[in-house]
RNA sequence: AGCCUCAUAGUGUAAUGGUAACACCCCGGAUUCUGAUUCCGUUAUUCUAGGUUCGAAUCCUAGUGAGGCUACCA
């Protein structure tokens, strides 16, 4: 396969090539492994696109990537959470096919690997306490002291072990440790823990078992008995690498997997942490782990991203070992550019001022024919009401009009989009000086030509027939949930929420967008990016539209650049 | 403090010892029945100091800065 156009390579994929050109492996086989104890986010995005591209990019070897489900602490896990994952994984538009596991099924093969560490003098009963532990294991710089369990008899620790998961002791009473290296610079491999006693049910095995594996003495297993050939994962396992390694070369594994760390995704502006993500939902700050105000995938879904945007902004970002945090502007760009090539247009008012066209019966008719797409004569036309009254927003008329404002103001014309151009020739204040009516008359003639001879009309405007105009509930997002918002006050993170920012507004929306179906994303701003999503309203009710895509100025300028 | 890892325009990512580049952002202009899109253009980059070499973003050493590690979480 000769490729003049050779994609750029990131260096695990180079390492994937070369181990496939040196004849290591004969194919590739990676992993998506989350542990079900939340749903999954924009980071996880990244990590996907990573292992399932793989995957995919070397289908032409029989390459694979399984999804696992790292279920090895019963405390934290549920089946909700594997579900959301699972829909997650395939809304992004991959398949792990028939390679789903969970490490749970495992968990008799890592006690028969636990039982070989032992009888190979590997691996003793702890009886100390966690405290205990804590204190024996040293710190950075000196060195852990020898417990009094380190130099037990093999037959004991089998002995202790079998009744360990027999049940005959309380939680924390005891452990498994490996035997490795006290006095490691690598706290890692200062006697890691590898079984913990927990008498909780699990969501997969129910109480067959009380002792549970940790990460480290897992993960490695898991991966050998699936035969992964890369374990890609992020940086902060640097460190557990020689323990992977070592649980590789000292259990009786069918393979040699390698891990390899890459740096996960951070986002501007942007709340990562699954803890803080937790604490959001359960303290009731947002209305669920699907709420469009989140960063999560099930929420970007709700905000109307494309799929294959985000999968797009996953491979823009790249992978490499360095720790930045990418701009969101990353991400909005490629949310824009998909949304403008497959949204259609709509038009909606938030905030509407009346417009009388005095002048109406000088050219009657009852619809304009408008295209649903600027650029896509594909996407054909749409027949919209309109009458002697229609709905334009506020801030498309200027009493006293600045320099560079193209839009309506005394004596000027516009054009209402799709329809007729139209002059403003008076309007009516309330006492507080807000506009309360435009009075305006149409020029007969202007649908779908050119501005004539002699008028100046540099603009087209949104507006929505009142007659006919459906209302719907347009809730406004802005971006949140973000750490380095300046303006938020100093504690925890709760405090850089801004309660003002989630507004719900009643807009006026033309009746075609009453009629679309769930999922329906459009465009329906004239400033900048504004796409609607239709979510989760049953046939014959009225549609909630939220705002994904903030205007280009409004937010990122505030974010002080 | 010890160990591990990383460092290229504002942001992210290329360049694999041989002319430092792409995308986003920003700014300016043209077109436009969305102040969108599209098109054109502008600004700006190898952390520092030594060394190896004809030649260093790339290799070596030291420094600086950033991240990780002292869980019976993953």
């Amino acid at each position: 396969m000769s490729d003049t156009s050779t994609p750029k390579l990131d260096f695990i994929r180079e390492i994937i090539a070369d181990d496939l050109a040196t004849g290591k492996h004969a194919t590739t086989i990676t992993r998506f492994p989350p542990e079900p104890n939340g749903y999954l986010h924009i980071g996880h995005a990244k990590s996907i696109c990573l292992n399932f591209g793989i995957a995919l990019e070397n289908a032409g070897v029989g390459a694979k990537c399984h999804l696992r489900f790292d279920d090895t602490n019963p405390e934290k896990e549920e089946t909700e959470y594997v579900e959301s994952i699972k829909a997650d994984v395939k809304w992004l538009g991959f398949d792990w096919g028939s390679d789903l596991y969970f490490a749970s099924d495992y968990f008799a093969f890592f006690h028969d690997c636990a039982v070989h560490l032992i009888k190979e003098g590997k691996a003793y009963v702890e009886t100390q306490s966690a405290e205990e532990m804590r204190a024996s294991r040293g710190n950075l710089t000196t060195p852990g002291t020898p417990s009094p369990g380190r130099s037990r008899g093999v037959e004991e620790n089998l002995d202790l072990f079998a009744r360990m998961k027999a049940g005959e002791f309380k939680e924390g009473e005891c452990v498994l440790r490996a035997k490795i290296d006290l006095a490691s610079s690598n706290m890692n491999l200062r006697d890691p823990v590898l079984y913990r006693i927990m008498h909780s049910e699990h969501h997969n095995t129910g109480d067959a078992w009380c002792i549970y594996p940790m990460y480290d003495f897992a993960h490695p297993l898991e991966d050998a008995l699936e035969h992964i050939t890369h374990s890609l994962c992020t940086l902060e396992f640097e460190n557990h690498r020689p323990l992977y390694d070592w649980f590789i070369e000292n259990c009786p594994v069918p393979s040699k997997p390698r891990q390899i760390e890459f740096a996960r995704l951070n986002l501007s502006y942007t709340i990562m942490s699954k803890r803080k993500l937790l604490e959001l939902v359960q303290g009731g700050h947002v209305g669920g782990w699907n709420d469009p105000l989140l960063p999560t995938i099930s929420g970007m879904r709700r905000r109307g991203y494309p799929p294959e945007a985000v999968v797009h902004f996953c491979k823009r970002v790249g992978i490499t070992k360095f720790n930045g945090t990418t701009d969101v502007a990353l991400l909005e760009f490629d949310i824009r550019d998909f949304l403008n090539h497959a949204a259609p247009r709509r038009m909606a008012v938030l905030d509407p001022v009346k417009v009388v066209l005095e002048n109406w019966s000088a050219e009657p008719h009852a619809t304009v024919e408008v295209p649903n797409h600027p650029q896509n004569p594909d996407m054909g036309d749409r027949h919209i009401p309109i009458s002697n009254e229609v709905w334009i927003e506020r801030e498309d008329f200027m009493e006293v009009p600045e320099k560079k404002f193209f839009r309506l103001g005394p004596d000027r014309y516009v054009r209402l989009k799709g329809a007729n151009i139209i002059r403003c020739i008076g309007y009516e204040k309330d006492a507080e000086g807000k506009i309360t009516l435009i009075r305006a008359e149409l020029l007969p003639g202007t649908i779908g030509v050119d501005t004539p001879e002699g008028v100046v009309c540099k603009a087209a405007i949104h507006w929505v027939d009142v007659a006919t105009g459906v209302d719907a509930e347009v809730r406004i997002y802005d971006r949140l949930f973000t750490e380095e918002d300046p303006d938020a006050a100093e504690g925890g993170f709760l405090s850089v929420i801004n309660p003002d920012s989630l507004k719900t507004v009643t807009a006026r929306i033309e009746p075609a967008l009453a009629e679309v179906e769930p999922g329906f994303s459009c465009q329906f701003d004239r400033l900048g990016y504004f796409i609607a999503d239709a979510i989760d309203h049953a046939p014959g009710t009225k549609p909630v539209f939220n705002r994904t895509v903030a205007l280009k100025d409004s937010w990122v300028k505030k974010g002080g650049r």
